[in-house]
Formats: C-alpha cells, sequence, structure tokens
RNA sequence: GGCGCAUUCGUCUAGUGGCCAAGGACACCUCCCUCUCAAGGAGGAGAUCACCGGUUCGAAUCCGGUAUGCGCUACCA
C-alpha cells in the first residue's frame, strides 16, 4: 500500500470558513490517522476573482489550528507549463479541441436553450472543425475543451456515497484551458493530484457531480485516478450555503472573538463525523486515532454557534490557571476601555483570572465580565436591586459595613466572610440581602464572582473607596436625608 | 428544465433487520447546590425515524415511487 496522500486545496478567492476549515480537518486527520502526508496547494487559477490576503489568512487559520502541512503550498499559478503541456497532449492525441466561440455567443446560446427549456450546455460546434476551418480563425485564442464520449457511462465508487453514477450525454464539453492560458479547476486538479501523487481526494460534496469529468479526465490523460471521497456540506443556521452574510465566522474571526483552536477543532470534526454515541470531546490525539471515513454522515450539517460556544467553555475551564491568565491577559488588553491604564499589571490580571476562568465561554467576554476590577469607580444604582431595601436602611448598613471594613486588618476571603455574615445578623438583614447590596456598591452590577474573593482580589483601598461612593450617591440622590 | 446526492428531536448526531414504543449532546424548562452569576448534579419537555407502498415472522435500518432540500449544469472554484 503507498503512503497515503491527502490535500487541501483551497482558492484564495476569499478567508477560510468553518466549511472550507472542516474539509482541511478531515484531509489533516485522514492523512494523519493513515501515517500519511497533508499537501497544502493553492488554487488561484482565476486571476479575476483573487482577493489579496486570502493566501496569508489560510495559511493563518491552519496554523492556528495547528493543521500544518507536509508540503507546500504550491500555487497553481506558478504550474501553468504543466496544465497547458497536458492541454496540449489532449488536443494531439483527439481528447480535446480548441474552441473559437466568443463569450457572447456563449451567452446567446444559453438564453436560448433556457428560453426553450433545453438543458444548458455548449453545443460542440466547435469539435468537429477540420484543420482548414480552424485555419479561419488565426488570430483569435480558444478555449480548450475536453471532448467528452456522445454515449455511456462513468460510474466511481466514493468511500462516503458509495456508488455514484452519471450519463455522459449529460455532461457538456467542458472547458479546460482558458484563452488567458490558465486552467479551469477540473483540469488543473487532476494534473496537480497525478503529479503530487494524491491517493486520495477529500473534498466538499458539492463536487460529487464533477467527478465523473474528473474521471475522463484521468483516463484520458492516461493517470489512474486517486479515491474520492466527498464530505457533506456545511450549512448556515438558514440552511443555505455557508457564507459571512448568513452568519457564519470565518476562522480569523472565531478568533479575534476568542475561541479556542482546540474548541474550533473539536467543533469541527463533530460537523459531519461522530465516532459514538456518546463520546464529543477529543483531544487532537484522540482525534488522530479516531477518526475514519466510516464515521463521515451523509447530511449536509449546519453550523451552530451555541454549540461551539458551551465547548468553548468547557475548554477555557481545562486551562491551566496560568495559561489562562495569559490568554486572559491578552484580551483585555486589547478589549478594556482606553481609559484604563495600561500596561495591565499582570499579576493583578492573574488574581482576577480564576475568579472568572468557570464563568466565561469566550475571551470576547473577558473584557465585560471583569471591566469593574479595572475602572477606576463605578455606578451605584439602587434600582438595579431586586429586593430593594428603603434608601435610609441601604445608608446606615453601607456605613455600618464601611466601619467594621476599616478595622479589618487582613482583607481575605475567609476574613470577610467571618466578619461579614455576623454583620447582616446584627443588622437584622439576611446575608444575601447584604451581600447583594455590597456587590453592587463594589461591582456595580448584580451579579458578579463570589463576593468575598471579588473583595480580596479588589483590595481594602478600593473597596472602602467604592462604598463610600454609594453613600455619597444615596446622599446626592436623597438630599432631604 | 436536466442530472446528481440527501432526508432520525429546533440544531449536531447514535443507529447497518429483532437489544429502539429510537440513545447522547447543544439550546430550553424544573429542582438541588448557593451571597449573585456561572460551573456542577438530578430530572423534564422535545422525533408517529419526510410521505406512500412493497419485501420480511419482524424495518429508522432493504426495495420502489412521491415530496422536500441541497449541489452541479460558468473562459468560478
Amino acid at each position: 500500500m503507498p503512503k497515503v496522500r491527502t490535500r487541501y486545496a483551497p482558492s484564495p478567492t476569499g478567508f477560510p470558513h468553518a466549511g472550507n476549515i472542516r474539509t482541511a480537518l478531515f484531509n489533516w486527520l485522514f492523512a494523519r490517522s493513515q501515517g500519511g502526508d497533508f499537501i497544502l496547494r493553492i488554487e488561484d487559477t482565476d486571476i479575476q476573482r483573487r482577493v489579496e490576503g486570502a493566501v496569508e489568512d489560510i495559511l493563518g487559520s491552519l496554523s492556528w489550528l495547528n493543521l500544518l502541512w507536509d508540503e507546500g503550498p504550491y500555487f497553481q499559478s506558478e504550474r501553468l507549463s504543466y496544465y497547458q503541456e497536458a492541454a496540449r497532449k489532449l488536443v494531439e492525441e483527439g481528447h480535446a479541441y480548441p474552441c473559437y466561440c466568443s463569450p457572447q455567443r456563449l451567452k446567446e446560446l444559453r438564453e436560448e436553450q433556457v428560453k426553450r427549456r433545453e438543458p444548458p450546455g455548449y453545443d460542440r460546434r466547435c469539435r468537429y472543425y477540420s484543420w482548414e476551418e480552424r485555419g479561419k480563425f488565426e488570430g483569435t485564442t480558444p478555449v480548450i475543451r475536453f471532448k467528452v464520449p456522445l454515449s455511456g457511462e462513468i460510474q466511481f465508487r466514493d468511500l462516503i456515497y458509495g456508488e455514484v453514477s452519471l450519463k455522459c450525454d449529460t455532461i457538456d464539453d467542458f472547458i479546460i484551458l482558458k484563452s488567458d492560458g490558465y486552467p479551469t479547476y477540473h483540469l488543473a486538479s487532476v494534473v496537480d493530484d497525478h503529479l503530487m501523487g494524491i491517493t486520495h481526494v477529500l473534498r466538499a460534496e458539492e463536487w460529487l457531480s464533477s467527478t465523473p469529468r474528473h474521471l475522463l479526465l484521468y483516463e484520458a490523460l492516461g493517470y489512474s485516478p486517486p479515491a474520492f471521497a466527498h464530505l457533506p456540506m456545511i450549512l448556515s443556521p438558514d440552511k443555505g450555503k455557508l457564507s459571512k452574510r448568513t452568519g457564519a465566522p470565518g476562522v480569523a474571526e472565531l478568533w479575534r472573538k476568542g475561541y479556542l483552536p482546540e474548541a474550533v477543532v473539536n467543533f469541527l470534526a463533530l460537523l459531519g463525523w461522530a465516532f459514538d454515541d456518546k463520546t464529543e470531546i477529543f483531544s487532537m490525539d484522540e482525534l488522530i486515532a479516531r477518526f475514519s471515513l466510516e464515521g463521515v454522515s451523509l447530511n449536509p450539517a449546519v453550523f451552530n454557534l451555541q454549540k461551539l460556544t458551551w465547548m468553548n467553555g468547557l475548554y477555557l475551564r481545562k486551562k491551566s490557571p496560568e495559561e489562562f491568565a495569559r490568554l486572559l491577559l491578552s484580551f483585555l488588553d486589547r478589549d478594556l476601555s482606553s481609559s484604563v491604564r495600561r500596561p495591565l499589571d499582570p499579576d493583578y490580571v492573574a488574581q482576577v483570572a480564576p475568579l472568572i476562568q468557570e464563568r466565561m465561554r469566550t475571551l470576547g467576554e473577558a473584557a465585560e465580565a471583569t471591566s469593574f476590577f479595572f475602572m477606576l469607580e463605578v455606578n451605584f444604582d439602587p434600582s438595579l436591586l431586586k429586593k430593594s431595601l428603603p434608601l435610609l436602611k441601604m445608608q446606615t448598613t453601607l456605613k455600618v459595613a464601611l466601619e467594621n471594613l476599616e478595622l479589618l486588618s487582613s482583607f481575605d476571603t475567609s476574613s470577610l466572610e467571618k466578619l461579614l455574615r455576623p454583620l447582616a445578623e446584627s443588622l437584622n438583614l439576611k446575608a444575601g440581602d447584604l451581600f447583594q447590596l455590597l456587590r453592587l456598591a463594589l461591582t456595580g452590577r448584580t451579579a458578579s464572582p463570589p463576593l468575598f474573593q471579588t473583595m480580596e482580589v479588589l483590595g481594602k483601598e478600593r473597596c472602602l473607596h467604592r462604598i463610600e461612593r454609594a453613600i455619597m450617591t444615596i446622599e446626592q440622590n436623597v438630599p432631604s436625608l
């Protein structure tokens, strides 16, 4: 058995999204699981649609997810002579022919066909020209079209979809070489897959219907074809094709939003593949060990961001405290309001980190979740409290708390608890009510990490200051007090 | 229009003729834990397995048809 070689062959016409990268993942996993090689090839044969920065984005996305390639990237635009040579050979051997029809004529032809409710397709006008007739077109650069057999049937066995067949008379003479000298996908991918020794072509299901053409090309070129495995598409929540417009984030965007690469990989692996009826958390190594084409589903999958978000929370909680603090620091530095002084103190961030590690689903939520730790002051708005006390009671409560807190020598979690629980009782308040009041004064919110831990991290000085501010706020609201 | 492929809870899926009056996960609801929010734990609701026929003692699983969805049908990939 020859060594398995797979490839990921994106075209740089946009930034990779979940669907594209899932194809890369499956190719990568299959190669790794078989001890094979994973090759990266950039299919940049459409100079019109080329997008600036797309190649960098593709490379960056793969690297971020740790889907490293063993060979490449190869660029098809640098390999034109191979395709041109193949096309020349096909023409010479009667498998292909130059076509001089103008784009204008093809357009009209198609419109005609649609109007007459005929299947659109090239009418093969140039297929039968003699050499003399071709001479008439001296000066115009033709395209090269493949001579598809007029009858017969192509059958092949897809590793995922099983037996697939297509009658030749439903395939028109497709273009293999454009007039600008660039190949179309069909020719380029066949030539390259052969030249690069690709053994397994794993690509999106949208290519399934084109595979018979490719098989025809392999045969005419005298190549033996690789195995094909088409992967189910990934759909947008609206069940349409995945695209930015319909809410499918690009890979780069996932990183910006604070998703972890290992979570993205794990989640993507589950889109169209399953190991069993229970397991769904897999490390990269487990994925490699378990991945198989048999586990690939036949149905298109809808990209479900909610589940990714849940899974990301899981991975975030799995991080070591140090690693999590490091990540947190970089996201806070980026996202915290500019009014917060930089550079951020890494030690302080490391103290904040454990308080929110299990409360976050994406790093993108970090700044919002922790801003009160970093702001100079917070707003005290008593109306936020569910069980509101009379303002007067609030004020006296805060004052008593302040006095007691001032006297506290060690401002740590357990000392704070030892002080505040009894204090609630002596003030004739439920502990929860006191704590909520303090929480609001200290954080400006009704939800935060546990109060005493939050206070310890905030530190005595900040806490006292914020309680004083809250007391003042009440006074300003009720001047007659 | 033609051709191809698919069709199990809202979503991702398990299931390859009896173990399935269909299992797991996300989301949702309830309860427990609890100073709030999370996390965690325990429950709940949610799928006549697209539909109709057939094969079989027996079908989500096999076959045929219909419907629906998606894809291909470009000098795009």
